[in-house]
RNA sequence: GCCGGGAUGGCGGAAUCGGUAGACGCAGCGGAUUCAAAAUCCGCCGCUGGUAACAGUGUGGGGGUUCGAGUCCCCCUCCCGGCACCA
């Protein structure tokens, strides 16, 4: 046995070996059971980064353990291909974003394949490949079909400059990213996905996924959001909408339709907001450009969320009145900036007594306040928002005639009755979830199969005719979707009636591609169709890791997609994934020049150095800015590449740090201190082995009388047995796993003696060790296990009760919850001896003067607190 | 803004069901070894007072429940993730 601890020698010799011998090959005709852990597969942008390494550790650490523990594991791995960053990275370097992203995958295969991961490389996938999203086009024409995909017209972010859609990121500060323009909203025709035709089971199927985290849970419940409300409508009176020389969609017999979950306060209600893109707004517009120029002000800006929910609420009144369909006040139509056209019925009734936001804006213009609710007790004010205003719990209908008295129930009930006798309303439920948009006006996707025909309108590509290929020499120049320019994919004869035809230029959303891939694993080579019988195989994954950041959008339409396979007939359970681990971020500190037009560039931290707490560019000695701690991401380029760990230190140094610096759930500061640490305590676990295998081979202990401290470190091992398994079964903590065999072989060190049962104990000691390190660190788990016990298959270690019996225990002695002092006692003593011992103890006669104690709590196996 | 999470020594973190706060590691300090250094090994290490024994204090801030709270409840602050076109 080499004496040096050389991690290149043998991870290079690790590897070799189970690349010859298939060794992480998971087998479709095994007999044992199966165990099918994934990981969130990796966009190829480049490079590894910390976050890959954490996220695919704790995958092996789980296949590789379930592995020793009889599964047939299948462990695969592929590529997210298509996404922005290879557009983003054709425009800076004139390269094309196929060429681009083979080149990373190829570049990051290598650096996975140099962690020694235990992924059966034979079921790789790159959804960039017509292979793979050949199965994504013919899904999407039979959804087609089947009406599960239609289309309607969206909002975007439009770039008035550069002529180009911009995703929510390229947007910063309302202006795009690379133009500097004010981005607009533009309305377009986009294919969507009924998601929320599937909402319902969604939300419910959330019930059956114990394996998965309760906060995971709760964001997607909210998301989907289901709330019961009451549709109701506004009249337009005759009076006021005016005759317009051109066609408008509105008449005085239509209906302003709004829908609200507070229909108890419908009594309340002081104004009507719509959206700026409303009918009513547009129509109202046509005779006053103050209200045009105000509609166009709207428009301006980006879709996110984020923006519309932060940005100032302004509003204009239309003119318009309506009447209130139970009272039959006029109530004035304003338009609102903060209701969207795409949200429900594109306009919301304000009752500003009751609702913070209309509170505001009904202060902000001096519009009527009216309150119809109260609680006993509280006083309403005009001047400030108080909670209890719009508390459903404790409020009661004041001013609301005869809702008067009645709670949210009751109310909402009552009025809801009221509006149905009218034909004004019902009760309706409704959900915040929104049908998937996937049209991206993006070149490097998958395309949308569909061919636009002027006779036979929208036709789906049949399925002998797919894959709609890809072309893959192009270079997107940052001006629209280059495909449009391309006469040879654009043009095509149509379908159905052969005539001359225009094919979609808009490719999928990439969440699609990733919304099935993990079936895909299953059957990777199948060319007759988009699975086979082994989906069902392998399905459902039975471990799946990934970061905290995917769990609502990822999760959800993945699960959504599952149930749209399930329907199709292409796999039998409801749901994709058993267990989840979401995995912390990883995150590093961030660093950035800005330049006069605010544009960023980002540097990384390996590229800075800090000093005298000035942070400066390495490459030229200037300072840059300090920009926070951020999840390490290509837009931030803050992250650290683990390359030069792996070649300092080698891959299971990496691999330990990585799982032994923080749980897996909890985020991780990035921070090169510790690296060392790790790389001591594998040179140390190297030494303690040799030393042993130097004086001659023994076998493990395996019964018999041993002297005290033989027989301590023994009860240790068994300790330590139970508690590894546990830590990586039921609680998936690595951290304290290896914090556990640290102290194992700490305790180990320490043991003395060279007789042949001390030698047995320690040979018991090492083997376990190795063996349960060896999911962790597999290069130098092997090695060692070879040298200890040569010519053997690694087992994992198995608990001898017998030796975790212990005689006597130590019970903390607390005296008014404060911890006094320590007995010692029989381990099998009743609590009234327990009691007896503690109460005769020095310290308590000390605190007792003489006197009996008020309470004695007797905690088994822990404690003794003494009231006095 | 809305939804979800987090905060424990100089640092990363441990404490699994309300029962010894600070395991394990990093950094630091002291010692051994060495011509010397690196490496390695041994010891100390929350804060305040004390030579010490020990006492007090301490888990972001404020309040509460309990014999006992890092852990449960209420309020607050700050940080992180998501918000539908980053993946």
């Amino acid at each position: 046995m080499q004496e040096k601890y050389l991690p290149t020698e043998i991870e290079h010799a690790a590897q070799a070996r189970w690349t010859a011998s298939q060794t992480y090959r998971a087998r479709d005709d095994s007999d044992r059971p199966k165990y099918y852990c994934l990981s969130m597969f990796p966009y190829p942008s480049g490079r590894l980064h910390m976050g890959h390494v954490r996220n695919y550790t704790i995958g092996d650490v789980l296949a590789r353990y379930h592995a020793m523990r009889g599964f047939n594991v299948m462990q695969p791995m592929g590529w997210d291909a298509f996404g922005l960053p290879a557009e983003n990275a054709a425009i800076a370097n004139n390269v094309p974003p196929a060429a681009w992203t083979y080149a990373n995958i190829d570049h990051m295969r290598t650096q996975l394949k140099a962690l020694g991961f235990a992924i059966d490389w034979s079921r790789e996938l790159a959804t960039c490949k017509p292979d793979y999203y050949r199965w994504e086009q013919w899904l999407f024409t039979r959804l087609f079909e089947k009406g599960v995909i239609y289309k309607k017209m969206a909002t975007v972010n439009w770039d008035p400059v550069d002529q180009t859609v911009l995703a929510n990121e390229q947007v910063i500060d309302g202006r795009g990213w690379r133009s500097g323009a004010l981005v607009e909203k533009r309305d377009i025709p986009m294919y969507f996905f009924r998601i929320t035709q599937y909402a319902d089971e969604l939300l419910s199927g959330l019930d059956n996924l114990p394996g998965w985290p309760e906060r995971v849970k709760t964001m997607q419940a909210n998301w989907i959001g289901k709330s019961v409300g009451v549709r109701l409508a506004f009249k337009i009176p005759a009076a006021g909408v005016k005759a317009t020389p051109h066609p408008s969609p509105l008449t005085p017999d239509d209906l302003l339709w709004v829908f609200t979950t507070r229909a108890d306060t419908l009594m309340g209600v002081t104004f009507v907001a719509v959206a700026a893109e409303h009918p009513l707004a547009t129509r109202a517009a046509e005779s006053n450009p103050e209200l045009a120029a105000f509609i166009a002000e709207c428009k301006q800006g980006s879709v996110a969320e984020a923006d519309m929910a932060t940005m100032e609420k302004k509003g204009m009144d239309t003119g318009f009145k309506v009447t209130h369909p139970l009272t039959g006040e006029s109530i004035p139509v304003w338009v609102g900036n903060y209701v969207l056209m795409s949200y429900g019925e594109g306009a919301v009734m304000a009752v500003p007594a009751h609702d913070e936001r209309d509170f505001g804006f009904a202060q902000k213009y001096g519009l009527p306040i009216k309150q119809v609710i109260g609680v006993e007790g509280e006083t309403f004010s005009l001047d400030a928002w108080q909670e209890w205003y719009a508390d459903k719990a404790r409020g009661c209908g004041v001013n609301s005639g005869k809702y008067d008295g009645l709670g949210y129930e009751a109310a909402v009930d009552a009025i809801a009755a009221d509006l149905a006798a009218l034909n004004l309303g019902e009760k309706k439920t409704q959900f915040r979830l929104r049908d998937w948009g996937i049209s991206r006006q993006r070149y490097w996707g998958c395309p949308i199969p569909i061919v636009h025909c002027e006779v036979c309108g929208d036709v789906p590509v049949p399925a002998g005719q797919l894959p709609v290929v890809l072309p893959e020499d192009v270079v997107p120049d940052g001006s629209g979707n280059p495909l449009n320019k391309r006469a040879d994919f654009v043009n095509c004869a149509c379908p159905t009636c052969g005539k001359p035809a225009r094919r979609e230029t808009d490719t999928m959303d990439t969440f699609v591609e990733s919304s099935w891939y993990y079936a895909r694993y299953a059957c990777p080579d199948f060319d007759g169709g988009m699975l086979d019988a082994r989906a069902d195989q392998w399905l459902p994954v039975d471990q799946y890791i990934g970061g905290i950041e995917h769990a609502i959008l990822h999760l959800l339409y993945a699960r959504f997609f599952h149930k749209l396979m399930r329907d199709e007939g292409l796999v039998s359970s409801d749901e994709p994934f058993v267990n989840l681990l979401t995995q912390g971020m990883v995150i590093a500190d961030t660093y950035y020049r800005e330049s006069a037009d605010g544009k960023k560039t980002w540097f990384n931290p390996a590229d800075v150095e800090t000093r005298d707490g000035v942070a400066a560019l390495k490459a030229d000695g200037q300072p840059v800015v300090v920009g926070g701690t951020e999840k390490m991401a290509k837009s931030k380029n803050n992250g650290v590449d683990p390359q030069a760990l792996i070649d300092q230190y080698g891959a299971d140094t990496a691999r330990l740090f990585t799982m032994f610096a923080a749980p897996p759930e909890q985020s991780l500061e990035w921070s090169d201190a510790g690296v060392e640490g790790a790389h001591r305590f594998l040179k140390r676990l190297w030494k303690l082995a040799f030393e042993h295998v130097q004086g001659g081979t023994v076998a493990a202990f395996a019964g018999g009388e041993l002297p005290d401290a033989a027989k301590t470190l023994r009860r240790q091992l068994h300790q330590t047995i139970h508690k590894v398994g546990d830590d990586i079964e039921r609680r998936k903590q690595f951290n304290t796993a290896i914090a556990a065999v640290m102290e194992l072989m700490n305790a180990l060190a320490k043991l003395e003696g060279d007789d042949v049962t001390t030698r047995s104990v320690r040979q018991e000691v090492l083997e376990a060790a190795v063996a349960m390190l060896a999911p962790i660190v597999p290069h130098i788990g092997e090695a060692l296990y070879a040298e200890l016990k040569p010519d053997a298959v690694m087992a994992w270690p198995t608990v001898d009760e017998a030796a975790l019996v212990q005689e006597e225990i130590e019970l903390m002695l607390q005296v008014n919850g404060k911890l006094r002092g320590q007995i010692r006692v029989a381990a099998a003593a009743t609590r009234e001896a327990v009691e007896a011992a503690a109460l005769a103890s020095e310290v308590a006669q000390k605190y007792l003067e003489g006197k009996p104690p008020k309470k004695v709590v007797v905690v088994p196996g822990r404690l003794v607190n003494i009231v006095v």
